[in-house]
DNA sequence: GTAGGGTTAG
């Protein structure tokens, strides 16, 4: 209240605006020991910065110099002390203050900062009774409440009340509001419903950065790894500059499209832009890198990086087992462990299934003990279907089915579908029966487990188990999943599905396959032998003619030789084209890898590098 | 002179 006071807030305020809470806090203790007393406009900041690095102890130390100086009814000091107990998730003590406020001083602010505070503590329930509490006493919404309150409604449960917040916008006049429609579009995003936020987004008159951003990251979200590439190149011919965000998103899909050489255009955006001290970019990086079977480089950057994250080791520790380098991935998770770094469940789903695709059976079961012990984690579905996989790899199915049913969640159909990979290895009929009804009781309509089964029964000459299966899909009305293939080519991405005839080249392309088939049948004869006629009809879908082995014969014709033709399917790759690629390499003397929905299987020579399932 | 909010990686 003094003029002598009036510099420290002033200097307090600054330090805040600078997010340089802890000198603030030092300023404040300052102020304090010269004798200065705070005020009304001192609290603000000094809450703020409590609020800021989770302080809320200090923070009510605060508060009860703020009732000795009689100010707690201002509403600036209010608000600060309901946010900062909210940040320090002491709900019952900004409660406490929210409802000692007079009903007629309630503002706005304050319902925005206690919802706010709930959402953030997951408490939504707690944040929408507000809302609507709000609502009956006439206190105006603007768009901070919105922008608090839609990110509830992310989950398809809260759609509903996402879909009459969205329609309320026009009665309060924030259906102009840039960031609120880019919350909305988040919102559907994240909801899977795309059609409603890209009619959104292509109604906006003004987009900002964070309305493209909104749809990139929500498009690599829902796996809509081609549209994010479109957008990107959109946002460029726009004018507009991507941010780390945006890059992020686009190197996220990258490594989902298997597109590197996009990619690495992203990696030279990155370093012009002055991004590269970027933690999640460099993150990404790694991710697009590993994925895209470039070991070397991922793990160029990632020696590279100033400091290393959990995400940036999961990253690598990943890409090193997708590839079957199983110990060189334990070898890293030993090394995270001993650098400081806590695995989480994510980690953990890393180094396991590194595990099981390298055959280390015991290391994995030490890893998988290791989580409840160590970690206190507890192990999701995820980590089920890693031992399970491990186990069943290592023909021990009798453990792998006790584990199962030694579970305390409830196993999902990854889980059984383990089992069953595992049934199809070691011929395990029985086994595979169970854990087939399992698995489709959770996946109806998963055509990989009828196809897995029906192949079991193939192997074992039960040719009635075919036709039982033949039956069931047929009454289920199933058709063979359309499986998309993709082949990056001069920083293009070209995709294939079964009996696609859109590509320019698609004469071409069939004639080459043509050969190929003829090629591959003539030698391999012999191997194809053994199986039986009612199951080729079956599954051999369009004569043949799987996405896999358009993108092949398109890479094969595109491509000179020596080079490496690498394919990147977003199933697992069938029993057919596995034979197929095998052949073909040895053929035409080339390299081709086809990375699946888990692994990569390198084809050289008439051999493929993984020694499982075929 | 002051407060409340939204988009990101494994």
């Amino acid at each position: 209240m003094t003029a002598l006071s009036m510099p420290w807030n002033t200097r307090l305020r600054e330090l805040a605006k600078r997010c340089q809470f802890l000198q603030a806090l030092s300023l404040y203790a300052q102020m304090l020991r010269h004798g200065d007393h705070p005020n009304a406009f001192t609290f603000p900041f000094a809450l703020k910065s409590c609020a800021a690095l989770s302080l809320p102890i200090l923070g009510g130390q605060f508060h009860g110099q703020i009732i000795k100086v009689g100010c707690e009814s201002e509403p600036f000091v209010q608000t600060g002390l309901l946010s900062m107990y909210c940040r320090g998730s002491l709900l019952g003590n900004a409660r406490k203050v929210f409802d000692e406020k007079s009903q007629s001083r309630k503002l706005t602010v304050c319902y925005n900062a206690l919802i706010s505070g709930y959402v953030s503590n997951s408490k939504s329930s707690d944040a929408v009774l507000l809302f609507r509490q709000m609502n009956e006493e006439g206190v105006p919404v603007n768009s901070v409440t919105l922008l608090s309150l839609i990110p509830v409604c992310v989950s398809p449960i809260n759609l509903e009340l996402g879909l009459s917040l969205h329609c309320s916008t026009l009665k309060y006049g924030l259906d102009s509001d840039v960031s609120v429609v880019n919350c909305f579009i988040t919102m559907y995003m994240k909801c899977g419903s795309v059609n409603h936020a890209q009619n959104l987004f292509d109604e906006m008159p003004e987009k900002g950065l964070i309305s493209w951003n909104a749809m990139v990251s929500g498009y690599a979200q829902n796996g809509l790894a081609t549209n994010v590439l479109e957008l990107y190149h959109n946002m460029e011919l726009h004018g507009i500059h991507p941010d780390p965000f945006t890059l992020v998103g686009v190197l996220s899909s990258c490594a989902n499209l298997g597109a590197q050489s996009v990619g690495r255009e992203v990696e030279l955006k990155i370093q012009a832009s002055g991004f590269t001290n970027n933690q999640f970019l460099n993150n990404a990086l790694i991710n697009m890198y590993a994925r895209c079977g470039n070991l070397t480089k991922a793990q160029a950057l990632f020696d590279e990086m100033p400091e290393r994250t959990l995400v940036s080791w999961t990253a690598i520790i990943g890409g090193y087992g997708m590839h079957g380098h199983g110990e060189i991935a334990v070898q890293l998770f030993e090394d995270m462990i001993r650098s400081g770094i806590v695995p989480d469940g994510t980690a953990f789903v890393s180094v396991l299934s590194a595990c099981s695709h390298a055959g280390l059976t015991s290391q994995g079961m030490e890893y998988f003990k290791m989580m409840g012990g160590n970690y206190q984690l507890e192990p999701g579905p995820e980590h089920y279907s890693c031992m399970v996989d491990l186990l069943g790899r290592a023909g021990r199915l009798n453990e792998a089915r006790n584990l199962i049913e030694s579970m305390a969640i409830e196993p999902d159909g990854a889980v059984w579908g383990a089992l069953l990979g595992a049934c199809k290895i070691h011929q395990n009929v029985k086994l595979a029966e169970l854990a087939f009804e399992r698995v489709v009781e959770l996946e109806p309509a998963n055509i990989g487990y009828y196809v897995l089964l029906s192949n079991i029964y193939n192997d074992t000459k039960n040719s009635k188990g075919v036709l039982r299966i033949r039956i069931m899909m047929k009454e289920r009305k199933l058709k063979k999943d359309p499986g998309c293939s993709y082949v990056e080519l001069k920083g293009r991405v070209h995709p294939f599905v079964v009996g696609d005839r859109s590509h320019p080249q698609a004469e071409e392309i069939y004639s080459v396959l043509e050969e190929l088939e003829a090629l591959v049948q003539e030698f391999g004869e012999a191997k194809r032998a053994d199986r039986e006629e009612s199951n080729k009809d079956l599954f051999a879908g369009a004569a043949g003619v799987h996405s896999e082995k358009l993108a092949v014969a398109f890479g094969l014709l595109n491509t000179t030789a020596g080079t490496e033709v690498v394919v990147i399917k977003n199933l697992r790759i069938c029993e057919d084209c596995h034979l197929f690629f095998k052949i073909v390499s040895k053929i035409v003397h080339r390299q081709l890898t086809v990375r699946d929905a888990t692994r990569f299987h390198h084809f050289r020579n008439g051999s493929c590098s993984c020694k499982d399932y075929w």
